[in-house]
RNA sequence: GGGAGUUUAGCUCAGCUGGUUCAGAGCACUUGCCUUACAAGCAAGGGGUCAUUGGUUCGAAUCCAAUAACUCCCACCA
């Protein structure tokens, strides 16, 4: 067969995804198999494909495929975020500039132009995942917005409305002036900002003296409703029960006092605006005090701003100041720095605002969620996510669900005015699934037949994605059908601990909620992918690369292979184009090596030799004893030493070692059977390696085999589970085969390094006379593959040291190589000098412990064993040094 | 302000319950090689007071305390 000399990555790859996707090999149905089941974390609609993407989605592909190669029926259930906010925002942009303003649409007008956005742009992301190799089941792809999900989110929210978790309320939120609606407190991310601290004067009613109160917000003085100090500060007690003019404005509120007040900051009082302030809030419910809201929803001044009504808030802020400043009403200015919340989704400067919104109680649902992640039913890895997480739910407040937006999950709320018994007008609310349901119920418990107004507000996102690893088996409508009681509860779940509260904590309470047992086992949280300067990466940074570009440069597997050797659980990838170059390289070495085994000519007449056998059966050993050590990595999720184990299981022990052992001498053919055992070692280190580079290790297994067109390496686990049969997870290894093979690669090493120091060519053929110097057993059983891999022509054992030889020491075993030339005898001498003097050393910090009467009836027997034999090699070593300088000194 | 975490080779990180896996790996680096699979390579090398200072111990990268630097999360100080 012709084997192109340079592997291709781009035609390979489609190539097989194609063939995959044709066979329908991702897809999962349920049946007697154990199940394995990720749900992917449904990336926005709105995004294209990102390096944290890649990262993610990798993680996941090789679990699934190790999974589905075990002989798991793996499960992938890929899909979308309808993400309400981002997407509205994307959507009014693109209205805005077709020249149309949502405002002059209806909803259903605007929903018509979001879904087709969604159709357009909402798949672009799931494609490109296939060209990283991702074997999602595609067949079950989802949006958390299609027909299932949708009628899902409405069950349970009537379902929780019905069991008091949901509730109405007139609540302080956290307002988004731009997006112009409430979002969460996860929301709301505060940042450091450099502003002023400003020092306004306000007069005491009636009297010359005034009172000097400093605040960072002084727009927000229309809407002060009393002045607030320290009841113990000794300042401010002749304020008591008299009433100040607020600044400007001319409003004479009163002077409260309360704790509250930090009496060090600022000048100890503070002014209350319980429209505009959550602690003003507070204090104003306290005290009785008026609540005047100033502000439009889009951040400008109402009414009740007066003269800076329709005004930003940040030109009034001026504005005001300047005015104050010109009246004489300003004390100072100071520099401050302080934290502001902005909108996670628009960065706008959050305002706090009293509105009525839904919330969800959080307590009952907080206390299942923690207690089975610090029972361990739930795993984190790595473990220290545990503490962030604990923190949160042990200080959880409700969920503030309602969104003042059309895209999304419409509240399933109507409303209607009737009138009591008693004669009062009131609006009255029934929640049910769908408007008719609405009816009846407005019918039976209110005796009301007309007609009904539904909310305007849809519900926030992740009031959807909580629900994902049930509503995607269409557990939530019907909790009993095969697919929920097969898939469910998932196993693995990888996700960026950013999200953690957003996401991974809901999915926990709905899991318990809703099907009373946990949404998956394992909760793997990877790192931020970040740039060589650590920086985060980042759309406005322009430092995050292209993947799609990187993976037609390297090759998917090339950028699996990088991103996953330098990311392990938990930690930040500091990303560069350069890790992916090592994945790369390595794809092509792998193919060289099959170029050179496909070269070979066989012949059936030759016999195997010795050499040949024992390079068949040291190499299986190394693989089960490589294996042994995955199988635990894997255990623990720790992908990256689990490949690089295998990379240099591959490159090292494979290509290094393996392959030049049996490789014929040119020209020259290869026995059978260390051909076909060749082959074979081949098969098992693709499939070891299948799931962290599935396209060439697919390839190459074609290759290799005498071929069933119909077979492929990504699917055998499925029937037959090969994985199983060509990994042995099981398998005995000898540990002592293992040892005796390093002596010989010592000694192999030591004569290249001879060669190397001394300037000779590999080509000239050595002697090699070993002086065996522990009374240990030689093993000679690799003396052909030493001669063979050094170059060596005789190899002979002996009591008697050689004369006119160079040596180096293999452990306590010299061993030496007779020199035609006249050897350097100062250069030589000055090594050996070196070795005696690390040796005499090393021997001195034995002594010293054994020397130590404590250390030798303290320590455990063995070690004090092990010490003494230290001591032993030690001095044997130093007499053969000695010997060996007193010789050349001659 | 509270909490958590990190600090080991130039870089990214392993190092489990203290002792032959104790100072490791990969990349990078140095030297020599276009050796008929592979220069995206081969062979051989160099490189670390395990952040600092104390303590516990026969023995500390590993356990304890303090210090320093960095990172992250949480929090209503105007």
């Amino acid at each position: 067969m012709e084997i192109a000399s340079k592997y291709d990555p781009r035609s390979v790859e489609e190539r097989w995804y194609n063939f995959w996707l044709e066979k329908r090999l991702f897809h999962s149905e349920p049946d007697r198999r154990k199940a394995y089941t990720v749900v992917i974390p449904p990336p926005n609609v709105t995004g294209v494909l990102h390096m944290g993407h890649m990262l993610n989605n990798t993680i996941q592909d090789v679990l699934v495929r190790r999974a589905r190669m075990l002989g798991k029926n793996a499960c992938w259930v890929p899909g979308t975020d309808h993400a309400s906010i981002s997407t509205e925002a994307k959507v009014v942009k693109m209205l805005a500039e077709r020249g149309i303003n949502k405002r002059d649409l209806s909803r259903e007008e605007y929903l018509k132009y979001a879904w087709e956005w969604k159709e357009k742009y909402g798949g672009i992301i799931l494609k490109q995942l296939r060209k990283l190799g991702a074997s999602c089941d595609w067949d079950r792809t989802a949006f958390t917005m299609d027909d299932i999900r949708y009628e899902s989110v409405i069950k349970v929210f009537v379902d929780l409305y019905n069991k008091g978790l949901i509730y109405r309320g007139v609540r302080m939120v956290n307002w988004d002036p731009q997006a112009l609606t409430a979002v969460s407190d996860e929301e709301v991310i505060y940042k450091e900002s450099h502003g002023k601290l400003f020092y306004l004067r306000y007069y005491v009613e009636g009297e010359e003296k005034y009172i000097v109160v400093a605040t960072t917000r002084p727009e927000t003085i229309m809407g002060d409703t009393a002045v607030c100090v320290h009841p113990e500060d000794e300042r401010y007690q002749w304020l008591k029960g008299k009433r100040v003019i607020v600044p400007g404005v001319g409003r004479i509120v009163p002077i409260i006092m309360d704790e509250y007040v930090d009496r060090e900051f600022g000048t100890g009082a503070l002014k209350i605006t319980p429209a505009h302030d959550i602690n003003d809030y507070n204090l104003g419910m306290k005290y009785g005090l008026e609540s005047i809201d100033i502000f439009n929803d889009n951040g400008t001044l109402n009414a009740n701003g007066g003269k800076y009504a329709n005004m930003d808030r940040f030109a009034c802020r001026k504005a005001i100041m300047k005015d104050l400043e010109e009246a004489g009403l300003v004390e100072k200015i100071e520099d401050y720095t302080n934290k502001v919340g902005h909108s996670e989704r628009t960065d706008a400067v959050i305002e706090p605002k009293l509105s009525a919104q839904w919330f969800m109680k959080m307590e009952s649902l907080a206390k299942k969620a923690l207690e089975v992640v610090e029972d361990d039913t739930i795993q984190f890895h790595p473990a220290k996510f545990k503490n962030t997480y604990r923190h949160w739910l042990e200080n959880i407040k409700d969920w503030c669900i309602s969104r003042q937006l059309w895209w999304g999950h419409r509240i399933p709320a109507y409303y209607f005015e009737r009138v009591t018994e008693s004669g009062d007008r009131r609006t009255e609310v029934v929640v049910a699934v769908n408007e008719d349901e609405a009816r009846k119920i407005a019918a039976e418990k209110y005796g009301y037949n007309g007609d009904l107004r539904q909310d305007e507000d849809v519900l926030d996102t992740w009031f959807s994605s909580w629900l994902w690893p049930i509503s995607l088996f269409d557990g939530i409508r019907n909790p009993d059908n095969e697919e929920i009681k097969y898939y469910y509860p998932t196993d693995d779940l990888i996700t960026a601990p950013d999200i953690i509260f957003f996401w991974v904590a809901r999915m926990i309470m709905a899991g318990e909620e809703y099907r009373g047992e946990v949404p998956f086992r394992h909760v793997y949280f990877t790192g931020i992918v970040r740039d060589k300067l650590g920086r985060k990466m980042s759309k406005s940074l322009g430092n995050s690369p292209d993947p799609i570009e990187l993976i037609e440069k390297y090759g998917a597997d090339g950028v699996r292979m990088g991103m996953l050797l330098t990311a392990p659980a938990g930690n930040d990838l500091p990303f560069d184009e350069s890790i992916c170059e090592q994945g790369r390289n390595f794809a092509n070495k792998i193919w060289n090596a099959l170029r050179l085994v496909k070269g070979w000519e066989t012949d059936g007449e030759v016999r195997q030799s010795d050499e040949n056998a024992l390079a068949v059966e040291w190499m299986e050993q190394r693989m089960a004893c490589v294996l042994e050590s995955i199988e635990k990595d894997f255990d623990q999720y720790r992908l990256s030493e689990a490949l690089m184990s295998t990379y240099k299981l591959v490159w090292d022990d494979f290509c290094s070692w393996y392959l030049e052992m049996v490789k014929p001498a040119y020209g020259k053919p290869i026995d059978r059977e260390t051909y076909d055992s060749t082959i074979r070692i081949f098969e098992r280190l693709m499939c070891m390696l299948h799931p962290f580079m599935p396209f060439i290790t697919e390839e190459i297994w074609h290759i290799l085999q005498t071929c069933e067109e119909n077979e492929t390496l990504a699917q055998l686990g499925a029937e037959s589970s090969i994985m199983m049969q060509h990994m042995p997870c099981s398998v005995f290894y000898d540990q002592r085969m293992l040892d005796d093979c390093n002596v010989a690669r010592e000694m192999i090493a030591g004569v290249r390094n001879m060669r190397n120091s001394r300037g000779l060519s590999p080509k000239e053929e050595l002697n090699l006379i070993v002086v065996a110097g522990s009374d240990k057993p030689l093993n000679r059983r690799f003396d052909g593959i030493v001669r063979k891999l050094a170059n060596v022509g005789e190899i002979t054992y002996s009591e008697a040291k050689p004369e006119g030889a160079l040596g180096f020491m293999v452990g306590t075993m010299e061993c030496f190589v007779p020199m035609k030339e006249n050897i350097d005898v100062e250069s030589e001498l000055k090594k050996l000098e070196e070795e005696l003097r690390y040796s005499e050393g090393f021997l001195m910090s034995v002594m010293k412990k054994l020397d130590n009467e404590k250390f030798v009836k303290g320590a455990p027997e063995k070690v004090v064993a092990l010490e003494r034999q230290k001591k032993a090699d030690a001095e044997k070593k130093i007499e053969a040094l000695k010997e060996r300088i007193g010789e050349l000194r001659g």
